[in-house]
DNA sequence: ACCCGTCTTTGCGCCAGCGCAAATAAGTGA
DNA sequence: TCACTTATTTGCGCTGGCGCAAAGACGGGT
């Protein structure tokens, strides 16, 4: 494994924490440790007192929520330089984080402790005024995915999410024509509120239709006009 | 019409301007303007752009989205001094309104121009952070709505819904027993993700085995418990 | 009291999408 | 290379919930 100091350079992606000086980025850093995971464990499970805001420095992390019964919804997919566990960690008592972070591979993040965050947001106003911003796009995207849940098809839905996906996750390759997503039928159809059956119908026929090619884990999309089209219900 | 004068003590109600000062409640006041509107119209529609935050000083609104073909959900009731349309009023530029808002009876509101809450913003950092707490409020709550719209039927969505609203608009009347509530099927149905067929299927249902009553645009809760129950799909 | 617009109910037919089950494909490690 | 695990596909039957249509029920206004 390679190991990596982060410098507070570094840390400066985190949308969050562009406003710090450097004199507050030592201090997060200073102040913080690090956690490597491997795939498939988690940072912290759903309704465990956050303990900690993390910033995901290197992997792939899923954040999904489950109801009593066990059933679970994707929330969303962190990238590295993005936080999360923010939500759990600001709320001021020994709050349970809401969700679950689970590490879709081997992953490496920076825990900063709710205690330090909260005291850091208290004398650092634009600390506050960012995380507001990114809150409010949050609560936008989840506005929005909910009604596209309780308006649109499922057809419509699973389309959206593959377009959203090749904006955020998508890889252009060299030698292959298209984007690529990795990203299992049961992945998609937690991010879509369905099934992987009908994900996996729904893939096998946008493939005869020449849209997409599918693989275990993959899928590369070869038109992405199309899909835009069958997500605005118009296909 | 009563007109009322709103006291800077009235403000302090509003959960955000909590730990205002004084002077500060004033300024705010001094730089806010009242709107009243009658029953149905709409203090802004979804796509304008973000002029005002608004706190409602008197009635009942309904904050709502629609997608493009025009089908609508509803996202929130908003109560005398709760905060609106902050989402598109904090962002920086000429951000417009996700949402549309909706009265549901003559209300009144104080609208803050977008310009004058922003530089308040900058200056007054216990504001940014009480609005990203009231934030990640929201975000909590999207969530669950959405986990619950994913996994759970219909009937355990609509029951739930019953027991919210019971929670937070509910009025317990002195003659008759039971919660009382004022919405019609089509309400509850754009709460829910459903329509207004199966919410009357699903009540007429439950008023048979008397677990309440229902009359024009009208519902009175008799046994919340069981409306529990069906909620946690135990029935 | 009556009219009219709006809300509600309910029968009926239909179909999108679910989910089991069993076959198949694609990696993974030894 | 083979055995084994995990992901995917697809046939099949089923049903929850949609949505039209038509018939009430309610309530406000004149």
């Amino acid at each position: 494994m390679t190991w990596m100091n982060i410098s507070p350079k570094d840390l400066k992606q985190v949308v969050v924490f562009q406003h710090c000086t450097d004199d507050d980025l030592h201090l997060i850093l200073k102040n913080s440790i690090t956690r490597s995971l491997e795939e498939g464990s988690f940072f912290f499970m759903q309704g465990d007192e956050a303990e900690y805001l993390y910033v995901l420095t290197s992997g792939q992390v899923k954040l999904m929520q489950s109801n009593p019964n066990g059933q679970q919804v994707n929330l969303r997919t962190i990238y590295p330089w993005q936080m999360f566990g923010a939500l759990g960690a600001v709320r001021s008592d020994g709050a349970p984080y809401p969700a679950s972070a689970q590490t879709l591979e081997d992953s490496t993040a920076l825990a900063t402790p709710s205690l330090f965050l909260r005291s850091m947001l208290e004398t650092r106003p634009y600390l506050s005024f960012d995380l507001m911003n990114l809150m409010t796009s949050y609560i936008q995207e989840m506005q929005a995915r909910y009604r596209e849940l309780a308006t649109e098809r499922v057809e419509q839905r699973v389309a959206n999410a593959l377009v959203r996906l090749a904006g955020q996750a998508g890889i252009k390759s060299e030698k292959e024509a298209g984007i690529e997503l990795s990203f299992s039928r049961q992945d998609v159809a937690e991010m879509t509120g369905t099934t992987l059956y009908t994900v996996s119908r729904l893939l096998s026929d946008w493939e005869r239709k020449g849209i997409l090619k599918t693989g275990r884990e993959r899928i590369r999309i070869l038109k992405p006009h199309d899909l835009v089209r069958i997500a605005d219900g118009l296909a």
